[in-house]
This record gives structure tokens, C-alpha cells and sequence, in this order.
DNA sequence: ATCTCCCGCCATATG
DNA sequence: CATATGGCGGGAGAT
């Protein structure tokens, strides 16, 4: 009865043979029923026994997309074969995994398109659908639950639903993401990981601030469903109370992702949030397995949605299960007066829906006056937990919205073309000419969903590139800084939102054709990638560690076409490379005198930020770049430290001796380091490729005293693409502790300066993995001699004697990500 | 045994 | 009241 051998997926065929059928732009007329569930066809049996023979479709159900019939065919034949000798496939009638909600949920998306046009409005009718996809009534329930979440069907009425596709996904993750942040996630997840970290320690019942707060962190419990604009509820149905449930935790799940910087979230993790959300839930454990159950429901239709994807996770504690985003990447959170300012100069449509969302986003979680950060009670606690450790936190009041400044980057979402990069590589690998748009194109649509998205591919956001530059995951957030005046280090822990808008304002940093670069890395380096895709698919464990030199013609990499826009970057970035030198001199002084930090919990964005020079007019920027053209605001000088976001980002730490600070930068610090940013465009703009102006980085970071003189931060991406099996990020030293460290400090210096004073390359150290870490390292702040050495409070203050001394000791730990 | 998560009972909401 | 929705958790297949 085992099944043999798991080959070929039965998705997969589900997939592939569907996909064709399906008219992107008419309702789907569900030509030919022959869905792959039926056990009746002759097709489907074989479909069936395939699938029965292959144990894990559904990992391989995405990547399967990509390779033809042909070779399906084969593995199909094989598997048949082997099949039929084996034994009578009989037993498997409809195998528990067709009827798997992720398939299910498979089906129900290929019926509609991605990106209807206004034309055609499809109308979802639960009775056909049901029918047709023969189901219960229930499951389509969970799917459209959460597609309501998401805003890409809204119901219309009893027994119908509009399908708005992916329209709305820009939009309402934006939003969900706002909402995560002023939520407060991030602390919410590092408190439950602290929690877990220290469950042992805690034999008396004393458990008052911590655990009590921290797992309650309700206050703000009701969080209603967000919605967006045109995306109501209709017939003031659901809109009720209800508002439990499948929404709304499908949204907060999702938020989840958002927020936290390795965009990774364990099911426990959320689990617990979103229980503890709710109500001061008693850790009941029936509860617990209830909301996983649902999670997984939720999980499995995101999935289907390629928004996430299952991994695990290993931590000391062993491997769990989690799910990674790897949906388009969310800029940051709007501010509203900026937000005018776009509407204005940007295209209507675009501005206008942003903006209005916010105001319904404003209108719909102002609850409790929580609105602002410091009186949210996770921050709160936060705060508690921090004064535990002896640490003084000032709150600063301003509510982000008045702190807006000048800036707003309007791309909010880059389409998740961008993020199957990797993917495309491996297409071309497997020999497949297609393009990543191509590949991307569910149906046999023609247009990808990029066309009809503000934001072309080739312009993928800001932060993190995915698949190309996973460097974001091992990325630093939290450093320890000395402070300047008290001597007191401190941990600087940016906010994600500000962060972003950090980098938004970043001149360089909007110059930067990071699009470009990606794009380009991904060209050049396809080999590389390549291989380390195939690898993974092989076995997840096995890290590749190819350095293969494939930059070598970085330069002639770009994409089909540069973009005018692209090229004006370019020259723009060569114009500002010319005041390097100057401005790291200018920069060091910053450092060395201006730098000042207020400990408080959010960076303050600056207040006149530049944009870059606008790139250029290519009609390619729709209204979703429009805030980046703004000539009105560029002004280098005011630049703002042109970090990745992922960089900025706080990275969820899970646990530990350290709390985490927040920091709040001033905004002449931050405007003293224009100069960086340029660097750092450079850098970054050399993509993953080598970095042109990384001499001129490690000149100004070992001038300045952040790295030791024979240091160098790495350049090249080909070093960093150290095998992950050893330390991600180092640089292959000897071993040993300090060389450990030693090879953290680096890379940690790259990030302070970004996070801290904004000297730094975006693209930190260009990235390790290309593709989807099989392992994921993250930096924590622990005690030198292990977890078990040390309470958080010795552990900070090793973290800031070590400091304090000139060395960055910032331990890592070792998380691994692997998929399934 | 653990991880996933399907199934469908049954409370509620809707019309 | 009949249905439409959709919590919820038992328990079984997958690993």
C-alpha cells in the first residue's frame, strides 16, 4: 500500500490541463468538466493514481506549473507503471488530498481571472459553483471567506459574489499591513517567542507582567474586518458583528506576514496572536488546536493564491511548521498628508483609491483611541518588558501620521511576478524560454498580471527581492549602537513602517533602479540561481553553495530594455558617486558628532525627504511611481538613509536576552547621511552583482571606526553566496566563536550604518541565497555562551559592553527554513 | 506519533 | 420558517 515513488503531482495535471481551458477575460465557461476529482474518466483515473502514487503534491503543485506536458506525461507513464506492478491502485478513490481545500481552492480560482476587467464582472454563484466543482457547500464557504478577506470576491447576496480578482490585493495588503503595524505585531510575535523562549524559567507563578500582559495582549481586541472602499460588504450582511472568524483571521494572519521581517510566521505563532487577540483566552488548549485547524484552512487557500507557502522552521526547539509570504511585497504604510500630495500629482485612479482607502482604514480601527503608538497597549507592555531589562524608554507620542513628511511612495505592491523570479530562473534552467510574466499567467492569459498592474515587473519594489536577494532574511535589523552621549548602547530596533518610509525617502534609494538590478542579477546569475533552485527541489536541507561567478557580465544583464527611466538612475547614481568621497567625509563627522538617538519606539521620519530625481517619464510608471517623480521634493541633500527595507526591518527575534529598542533616529542624524545613501545606491544598484562603490563603503565604514581596518564589507555577491550550510553570513573564516563573529560584526556594520545612520547599502551585503533560503539565518541578541547562559538582562549587557568596546557582538542564531 | 485538515453537525444569520 | 452562512472540533488520512 505505500505508495512507491512520489513523482509527478496531480495538481500539477489539474493545473496545467485546466489552466488552458480557462478564458481569462469571459466568465469561465468551464468548458470541459473534467476535473481531475472525478474518478470517473479514464483521464482522471490516471490522474487519480498518479497523484496516489505522488505523497507530497502539493509542495510540488506550484513549481509543477512550470514544466509541460511532456514531461508530465512521462513521469506520469513511470509512475503508472511502477504503479500498476506494485500493486491495485484501487484502493485510492478519491484520496483525501483532492479534495484538499487547497485544490478545491485551485479550481475555484481557475474559474475566474486574476485581473477581470471592468467589463467583465463575473458574478460567483455558490449553487454552480458547488455543483460544478462537486462540493459541499461548506468548503466554498472557507475559500470565499477568505478571498472576501482579501477583497477579491465580495458578496453580493445570498448565494452570490462578485469576483474582483486581484485588483483589490495591492490595496487591501497594503491596508492589512497598516493595520498589522498599529496592531502591533511585531512585538506581539516577539513576545510570544520570548515567552516560549523563557517557559522554563519561570517556576513561580510570577508570571504577572510578562505573560500576563504579553498573552493578552487584547486590549484592542476587536479588530473589526478591514475593508476598503469600493470593497464593502454588501447587503449589510456580514458586515454585522461576526466579525470572528474565518475573515477576519484570514486578515490578521495575513498581517501577520506583513509585518514581520523574515516574512515568515510559524502556525504556532499565529495560533497564539490571534488568540490572544480575541480574548484573554486561557491558553485552553482545545482552542489552540481549533484555531490551528483553521489556520490551515486559511493557510491552504493563500497558498492557492501563492501568497504563501509552507516551510518549517527550525529553531532550538525543533522544526514547526510555518508559512512564508511570498506574495508581492507591501511598501510601506502611507501617510495621509502625503497621500494628497500623490493624489495630486499622481494619476487619479491609483492616488485616489489610496487614499480613500486610508481614510477608511483611519475610519474603521480608530477603536479605543488606540491610534496612537504609544498608548497601544502591546507597546505598552513592550515598554514593560523593556524597563525589566533596565532600560529606559521614552515614549514619543507623535502618531505617525502627523510625523509624515513629505514622502510617499505610492507603489505599494510590485505583482508577484517579481517574486517568482526565482521561479522563472528555474523555468529557464529546465530549458523553458518562458518569461517570468509567462509563467506567472494562470489561464492562457496574455497579459500578465503585472501589465494590468501600476507597477511593472521589472520595477519590483524597493526591499526585498525576493528570490534574488534573500539576504533580506539573514538581514540585521536590530543592532546595538553606542549611544553617542550617555554611552549607553542601545539596540536599535526600526520599526518596519519606518523603516520603509525611511527608505522611500531615500533618494538614492528611489533612484536606485533596484528593479533593474534585480532583474539583472537574476539574468546574469541565472546559473547560480539555477542551481540553487534545483537543489532545493531536490531536498530542501542541502544548501548550495556555488559561488559561481556569474555576475562577470553584469553590465550588459539588463533586462530586455532599460528602461529610460533606468538609465536616468543610472546617470543620476554615476553624478552622485562622484560626491562619495566628499560625503563620506561629510558623513564620518555626522557620525561622529550629530548622531544622536532617542530611544523611543519608532524612528521619526524625516521630515523633507527627497525623492529621487524623478526617473524619467517612461509611461511605464503609471500612478504607482508618479511619488517618485516628484521633482518638488528631491533634494539630496535631505536624504534619507537608503536602506532595504528588509534591512530596516525589525527582525522578528524570537525571544531572547534582548529586547529589542526602539530607536527613535533624529531627523538631522538622519539627514546628515545623505551621503550614504549614495553609496548604498551604488551598491545596491550594483544588485546582487558586484558593488562598485563597496570600496568606498568599507573605506567610509573602517573610517569611521565601525569596522575594523582590514574588514571589508563583502561586494561581492559571489562571496556572500557562501554555501549556507556553514554561517550564512560569513565569510568562511576559520571557525570558532570569534570568527563568527567576527564575520557578523561585518555584516551587522552594514546594516547599522543603513539603520542607524543610513550609511549603508541598501543591498546589504548582497544577499546570500538567491532563491528561497533553505535556511534562514537570523540574528539575535544572546548571550555569547549559548542559550542557556544568561538572563535577557546579562545578555543586554554583554550585548552593550561589547559595544561599548567598538565590537559589535550580535550572535546569531541559526534558523533554518525549509521547505516542504 | 504528529501533522494536516476533511467532514459535516449545528448554531446563527438572512431573507 | 426555510435557507444560507459559517463556527467548531472529532477523528482519519498523510507522513
Amino acid at each position: 500500500l505505500k505508495t512507491p515513488l512520489k513523482q509527478a503531482a496531480t495538481s500539477q495535471l489539474v493545473l496545467t490541463e485546466r489552466q488552458p481551458d480557462c478564458h481569462p477575460l469571459t466568465t469561465p465557461p468551464k468548458p470541459k468538466e473534467t476535473p481531475p476529482a472525478d474518478p470517473w474518466t479514464p483521464t482522471s483515473n490516471l490522474k487519480m493514481l498518479i497523484s496516489a502514487a505522488s505523497p507530497e503534491i502539493r509542495s510540488r503543485e506550484q513549481k509543477k506549473q512550470l514544466s509541460h506536458s511532456s514531461t508530465e506525461v512521462l513521469q506520469a507513464k513511470a509512475c503508472l507503471q511502477e504503479h500498476l506492478l506494485g500493486d491495485e491502485y484501487e484502493k485510492s478513490q478519491p484520496s483525501r488530498k483532492e479534495k484538499s481545500l487547497g485544490l478545491l481552492c485551485h479550481k475555484f480560482l481557475a474559474r475566474y481571472p486574476d485581473y477581470p476587467s471592468a467589463a467583465q464582472k463575473s458574478y460567483i454563484c455558490l449553487d454552480e459553483v458547488t455543483e460544478e466543482l462537486h462540493v459541499e457547500r461548506r468548503r466554498i464557504y472557507d475559500i470565499v471567506n477568505v478571498l472576501e478577506s482579501l477583497h477579491m470576491v465580495s458578496r453580493l447576496a445570498r448565494n452570490r459574489y462578485i469576483w474582483h480578482g486581484r485588483h483589490n490585493l495591492p490595496q487591501t495588503l497594503q491596508a492589512l499591513k497598516k493595520v498589522g503595524e498599529e496592531n502591533k505585531y511585531i512585538q506581539q510575535i516577539q513576545m510570544i517567542k520570548k515567552k516560549e523562549y523563557e517557559h522554563e524559567f519561570d517556576p513561580d507563578g510570577e508570571r504577572n507582567e510578562e505573560m500576563a500582559s504579553s498573552v493578552g495582549s487584547n486590549e484592542q481586541s476587536e479588530m473589526p474586518f478591514v475593508e476598503l472602499p469600493g470593497v464593502e460588504f454588501r447587503a449589510a450582511s456580514v458586515n454585522g458583528r461576526k466579525y470572528k472568524s474565518l475573515r477576519v483571521m484570514s486578515q490578521k494572519f495575513v498581517m501577520l506576514f506583513l509585518v514581520s521581517t523574515p516574512q515568515i510566521v510559524s502556525l504556532e505563532v499565529a495560533a497564539k496572536i490571534l488568540i490572544g487577540e480575541d480574548q484573554l483566552e486561557d491558553l485552553d488548549k482545545s482552542k489552540f488546536k481549533t484555531k490551528i485547524r483553521r489556520l490551515y484552512d486559511i493557510a491552504n487557500v493563500l497558498s492557492s493564491l501563492k501568497l504563501i507557502k509552507k516551510v518549517h522552521v527550525t529553531e532550538e526547539r525543533g522544526r514547526k511548521p510555518a508559512f512564508k509570504w511570498t506574495g508581492p511585497e507591501v511598501l510601506p504604510n502611507i501617510q495621509d498628508t502625503k497621500l494628497e500630495v500623490i493624489s495630486t500629482t499622481c494619476s487619479p485612479p491609483v492616488s485616489e483609491s489610496i487614499l480613500s482607502k486610508e481614510h477608511c482604514s483611519k475610519n474603521l480601527f480608530p477603536s479605543k483611541g488606540k491610534q496612537n503608538f504609544t498608548r497601544h497597549s502591546s507597546l505598552i507592555k513592550l515598554v514593560k518588558s523593556i524597563e525589566n531589562d533596565r532600560r529606559k524608554i521614552q515614549s514619543a507620542p507623535t502618531s505617525p501620521v502627523k510625523i509624515s513628511t513629505s514622502t510617499y511612495q505610492s507603489l505599494p505592491v510590485f505583482p508577484s511576478t517579481i517574486t517568482q523570479l526565482p521561479a522563472i530562473a528555474k523555468l529557464q534552467l529546465e530549458g523553458q524560454s518562458k518569461t517570468a510574466e509567462e509563467m506567472q499567467m494562470k489561464c492562457a492569459l496574455p497579459s500578465p498580471e503585472a501589465v494590468p498592474k501600476p507597477e511593472p515587473p521589472q520595477q519590483p519594489a524597493l526591499s526585498q527581492p525576493q528570490g534574488v536577494c534573500p539576504a533580506s532574511h539573514s538581514s540585521v535589523s536590530p543592532v546595538i549602537l553606542p549611544h553617542p552621549h550617555s554611552g549607553v548602547s542601545y539596540a536599535i530596533y526600526l520599526h518596519p513602517s519606518q523603516a520603509h518610509t525611511v527608505t522611500t525617502y531615500s533618494p538614492g534609494f528611489m533612484l536606485q533602479p533596484l528593479p533593474c538590478a534585480t532583474v539583472t542579477g537574476i539574468k546574469s546569475s541565472n546559473s547560480k540561481v539555477l542551481n540553487k533552485i534545483t537543489t532545493e527541489e531536490g531536498d530542501n536541507q542541502i544548501a548550495m553553495a556555488e559561488p559561481t561567478k556569474p555576475l562577470a557580465g553584469e553590465e550588459r544583464l539588463e533586462m530586455k530594455s532599460e528602461t529610460s527611466s533606468q538609465r536616468c538612475l543610472k546617470r543620476a547614481q554615476a553624478l552622485q558617486e562622484n560626491n562619495l568621497i566628499k560625503r563620506h567625509r561629510h558623513d564620518e563627522e555626522s557620525l561622529g558628532t550629530s548622531l544622536t538617538f532617542f530611544p523611543s519606539g519608532y524612528l521619526i521620519p524625516l521630515t523633507h525627504c527627497t525623492h529621487g530625481n524623478k526617473a524619467d517619464s517612461s509611461n511605464k510608471e503609471k500612478a504607482g511611481m508618479c511619488s517618485l517623480q516628484h521633482p518638488t521634493y528631491s533634494s539630496p541633500v535631505t536624504g534619507v538613509v537608503p536602506m532595504t527595507a528588509s534591512e530596516l526591518k525589525t527582525v522578528n527575534i524570537p525571544a531572547f536576552h534582548i529586547t529589542p529598542l526602539n530607536i527613535m533616529l533624529s531627523p538631522n542624524s538622519i539627514a546628515a547621511a545623505p551621503v550614504l545613501s549614495n553609496s548604498c545606491l551604488n551598491s545596491s544598484n550594483a544588485s546582487s552583482a558586484q558593488n562598485p562603490s563597496s570600496s568606498a563603503l568599507n573605506f567610509m565604514l573602517q573610517h569611521i571606526g565601525l569596522i575594523p581596518a582590514g574588514v571589508q564589507v563583502p561586494a561581492n555577491p559571489v562571496l556572500q553566496h557562501v554555501p549556507v550550510s556553514s554561517q550564512a553570513e560569513n565569510i568562511s573564516h576559520s571557525s570558532g566563536n570569534t570568527n563568527m563573529q567576527e564575520g557578523k560584526v561585518r555584516t551587522n556594520i552594514v546594516h547599522l550604518g543603513c539603520g542607524g545612520n543610513f550609511l549603508s547599502p541598501p543591498q546589504p551585503p548582497p544577499p546570500k541565497e538567491p532563491q528561497e533560503p533553505q535556511a534562514v539565518t537570523e540574528n539575535f541578541f544572546r548571550t555569547p555562551g549559548g542559550p542557556n547562559s544568561g538572563s535577557s538582562l546579562s545578555a543586554n549587557s554583554d550585548g552593550a559592553e561589547r559595544i561599548s568596546q567598538g565590537t559589535l557582538y550580535i550572535p546569531q542564531r541559526k534558523l533554518e527554513v525549509s521547505e516542504d
